[in-house]
DNA sequence: AACTAAGACAACCGCTTTTCA
DNA sequence: ATGAAAAGCGGTTGTCTTAGT
């Protein structure tokens, strides 16, 4: 049972990428585009799987990426950021201009985990980051993990945060027209503004490929009491009061343009603001 | 010089989510 | 509405390099 393979892999060279296979996957994706990855390996010609050749162009053949040399700001982004949405590797990557997941994961994996620790863990190597990685000793022996005295680790599995749902939202909406808030909030056309109750305005906030952030206003039940149950059978997150107040009044953007503009400059002030920093992942 | 442990990072794997017929 | 394919994501592993002894 289970999932077909994404491709046969008999025949199929693996390991490192010849200086040979980059030049014909870039000149491939140069002169096709990207995508159809599965059927690319075939019509290019190369002997790898589809997944392989996405992978290799999304983290070292497109022309926009720089390899290397993260900068100290760089670096104190990645902290802040992963602080802020744990390993979600793609989000902080896409703040990133020309960095990608892998490398920003590697990174981490491998330098900053250290430097982020709190410093008020004194535990062994074996512990986990702050957002929860398993901080993996090189090549443990099997005997050893075996034997090995700890509660079992939980493994994080690779779910994505699509939405999250956020009951009684702190905004008048009474002084939206005066007060322009961090976001847009839209309501519903077929209700007043001004008379939906308070307790019954749920927003979700959705993250999207680009990592902006959306914010928007969901149906809401007419009925009164009912003011969570969407009943979509997603697992809605409830955001703390507090975080989401700590959003609004840091992330004081136009957030619409928020994702396509993004760039270092922008994100100053996530490296000169102290007030989340070492804050527990509340997400 | 030889050996070993640790660092660094490319690549793979398995899963979820999204898209589309 | 549904199922398969495609895309995307994060965790893990393999291997090469470097530093220390």
């Amino acid at each position: 049972m289970g999932r077909s393979p994404c491709c046969s892999k008999e025949g199929l060279n693996r390991g490192a990428w010849t200086a040979l296979e980059d030049k014909v996957l870039a000149s491939y994706i140069n002169t096709h585009g990207e995508g159809k990855w599965r059927n690319l390996p075939t019509r290019a010609g190369l002997k790898r799987c589809g997944k392989s050749c996405r992978l290799r162009w999304l983290n070292y053949l497109r022309p926009d990426i720089k390899r290397g040399n993260i900068s100290r700001d760089e670096e104190e982004l990645i902290i802040r950021l992963h602080n802020l949405l744990g390993n979600r590797w793609s989000l902080i990557a896409g703040r990133l201009p020309g960095r990608t997941d892998n490398e920003i994961k590697n990174y981490w994996n491998t330098t900053l985990a250290k430097k982020a620790k709190p410093k008020s863990h004194s535990g062994s190597s074996k512990e986990t980051s702050p957002a929860g990685t398993k901080f993996r000793p090189r090549k443990p022996s099997a005997s050893a993990s075996a034997a090995s005295s700890q509660p079992q680790v939980i493994r994080t599995k690779a779910t994505r945060l699509t939405r999250m749902l956020v009951p009684s939202l702190p905004l008048l909406v009474d002084d939206y027209s005066t007060t322009k808030p961090a976001f847009e909030l839209r309501v519903p056309q077929t209700q007043s503004v001004s008379s939906v109750p308070e307790d019954a305005v749920n927003t979700e906030v959705q993250y999207q490929g680009t990592g902006a952030i959306n914010f928007g206003c969901n149906e809401y039940e007419a009925t009164a009491g009912d003011d969570n149950e969407d009943g979509n059978g997603d697992h809605d997150i409830p955001l703390d009061d507090g975080v989401l107040n700590d959003w609004i009044g840091d992330v004081n953007c136009d957030l619409e343009n928020y994702g396509a503009s993004l760039d270092l400059d922008s994100l100053a002030f996530l490296l000169h603001s102290d007030d989340w920093l070492g804050q527990e992942n509340s997400i």
